[in-house]
DNA sequence: TCATTAAATTGTT
DNA sequence: AACAATTTAATGA
């Protein structure tokens, strides 16, 4: 039961955001008066419900997207048919950028893991700012930085061997504090969730996230995770 | 608002 | 993969 949608179909049922879901977007704020008027006129806010597609590999790019609740995965269909998993997309979160920058089709799959709110901006709006709000720029350059930083531990981790680690990790990137503000300190994921993010199946999951229980780097909670030591976290399982 | 019931999530084998 | 226990969400008085 995997619903896909085209970008009309987002815009047809997309609403006028509301401030409530708007006070969150960091980048907003940095902008001049009358740059963040035209992106809050542009900005159109959708839900998304559990396993819906957001953007498939080969369409064209329309949107660069933010995530403002939920939770989002990033994959690719390999040539054999097994997906995988690039990261997973916090709230807060905004991605699509290397894509909308090149004017060019998606290159992966974004797919929601549960009912999300996702919110959009349309190309033509995010290349009006890209072309002369230098805030806008900065949050730019920022992302794409911190997003490298983070693939290029994303390959440290597919190498890690100890599950333990690979759960502890792939966690720590989800409370990553510049790509995904939002999180705070209690991210909402299940355990089946965050098992299909790290490639694990829920049982280990179950056992390694008790164990980083115990080292009180994070506290278990029902449908979700809370960080007591992000540094702890990260380091987790190296000397 | 509260009690009951259904659904989701977790912990364990 | 299957099970029971626990927590949350939904329902209706």
């Amino acid at each position: 039961m995997l619903r896909t949608s085209s970008a009309a179909y987002l815009l047809a049922r997309a609403r006028t955001p509301e401030p409530p879901e708007l006070a969150d977007i960091a980048w907003l704020k940095a902008l001049l008066p009358n740059e963040r008027e035209r992106a809050l006129a542009d900005l159109k806010v959708v839900q998304v419900e559990g396993g819906e597609l957001l953007c498939r590999v080969g369409r064209p790019a329309t949107y660069w997207f933010g995530v403002i609740d939920g939770l989002l995965k990033m994959s690719n269909d390999t040539a054999i048919g097994v997906p995988i998993t690039f990261t997973g997309i916090a709230p807060g979160g905004w991605f699509g950028e290397g894509t909308v920058i090149k004017r060019e089709a998606y290159r992966y799959n974004i797919q929601a893991l549960r009912k999300s709110l996702v919110a959009g901006l349309t190309v033509e709006t995010f290349h009006w700012l890209l072309d002369r709000s230098i805030p806008f720029n900065r949050f730019i350059v920022q992302q794409l930085n911190e997003r490298l930083g983070q693939f290029i531990a994303a390959r440290e981790i597919d190498r890690l061997g100890d599950p333990d680690a690979r759960v502890a990790r792939s966690l720590a990137a989800l409370f990553h504090p510049i790509l995904y503000p939002n999180v705070g300190s209690l991210l909402r994921i299940t355990q089946q969730e965050l098992g299909y993010l790290v490639g694990l199946s829920r049982q280990r999951v179950n056992e390694a996230l008790s164990r980083l229980g115990v080292s009180e780097a994070i506290r278990v909670e029902y449908g979700g995770v809370r960080v007591l030591d992000l540094e702890r976290l990260r380091g987790y399982g190296m000397r």
